[in-house]
DNA sequence: TGTACATCAGTGAACGCGCGTTCACTGATGTAC
DNA sequence: TGTACATCAGTGAACGCGCGTTCACTGATGTAC
């Protein structure tokens, strides 16, 4: 292990029993052996070695996310996407909150990469016919939800550590955006979303004008009719 | 407003505007405008001083909590009491970041009595007979998803920023614990079929031409967002 | 192959500032008699 | 009502430690000739 690592890890080990979830470079350069100068030519300052702890979570968060193999069933790869995600929480507890409850400002462009691993798997459940909403929303609402239950987990295990939580979280959310049988006929869910929104329109006062509703009323119709 | 108050204001205020969500005690004085000494006499020391912060933002969230007068709707209960912890959440972002992601190793008692008072609103559901599981592990589900939302809207506001996300996670939760009325709310449904349709027209090719797709979609999305 | 020199990861020791905290004191207010 | 005294929220000024950071230097390694 290289000394750069040795000081990561060292810094990640300290931020775990620290009570305060703060270090000082000097306790960071006594756990990993070596000089205070050392940590100020690799990192340049605190702020840089703390960026850097959060950039090594990362790296190992998005490799166990980029090792995993899609399966067949894309449904399941995103339960275990789930669940994978909670497991890197509670493995690295002050890493995950600095990941995702940062005392900086910005959340690094990281976590973007994160939700865009979530993205492709949506996609694929959209292309398997299997997603109700659109996979960039979906990904927003799943990965909201994830931080929540990992985040109460880690800051509240006596209260939140019950193993079964995450699952019944993790299924509420999937159920409600995904289609559960893959066998929907899709011309029918076009049909049938079609003819429901018509009657709302119909019956409702919306946001749009009445130009607008009858506009569109007719080519719900079209849609409904469709081939 | 007495001193104690004023320095307590001062405090959150500072850490507001505090890109690393730190603060000093000598500012904090400095900004409510008294001594050191008078801190240490209202405070003990500088994490008294952090933790009757974390007291006053509870004190003040349940507070709205509680001055809710419940309707004859608990399911309406519940979905307001959503929303105003993620108004909560908005309105002090620091104070709220401490709350439920604090750098201390314990969450205070008072998330504790939030997390109750939760349970009660689903008690009255369960009595109502909407609920499917237990009032205990619903409100924990529901929490830890809530939770999340306000976090990542505190701390990635670029991202998950759109005020439809916390309605849509909040549904897809509320959707699978609770049973829907025979009648379900309106806006929600007018809400879910828009969005339903909407991810059709984006995946399927249907009878419509590509300028009216992408006319439709933009009101679809005006109908999603709309009162 | 041997010598001279550049490179660079490392060391020991100190600097000095910002910070939490405390000391000694003051002035206003309430109260017993 | 007036006086003496306790109480207590406040002040100005300093203490001193821990911390981030840097200085001057070393010893190993690679490389040109």
């Amino acid at each position: 292990m290289d000394t750069r690592t040795r000081i990561l890890e060292a810094a990640e080990e300290l931020l775990d029993s620290s009570p305060d979830r703060d270090i000082s470079t000097r306790a960071v350069c006594a756990a990993a052996g070596v000089g205070a100068p050392v940590l100020y030519r690799l990192f340049g300052d605190k702020n840089g070695l703390l960026s850097a702890v959060v950039d090594y979570g990362f790296d190992r968060y998005l490799a166990t996310k980029r090792e995993a193999q899609p399966s067949a069933d894309p449904v399941k790869d995103l339960r275990d996407g789930w669940d994978t995600h909670v497991a890197f929480a509670k493995a690295h507890p002050s890493v995950y909150r600095m990941m995702y409850s940062p005392s900086f400002d910005a959340v690094p462009d990281a976590a973007k990469e994160a939700l865009l691993l979530l993205r492709l798997v949506l996609e694929r459940c959209a292309e398997a016919g299997r997603l109700r909403t659109d996979p960039e929303t979906a990904a927003k609402v799943i990965m909201s939800a994830n931080v929540g239950v990992a985040l109460s987990i880690v800051t509240q295990p006596e209260t939140y550590a019950d193993p079964g939580l995450s699952t019944q979280v993790r299924d509420a959310v999937h159920n409600r955006l995904l289609i559960l049988e893959p066998v929907p006929d899709t011309d029918t869910s076009l049909l049938t979303t079609s003819v429901q929104l018509a009657a709302l329109l119909r019956t409702r006062r919306t946001a749009l004008s009445d130009a607008e509703t009858a506009l569109m009323l007719q080519w719900l119709d079209t849609l409904a009719a469709g081939n």
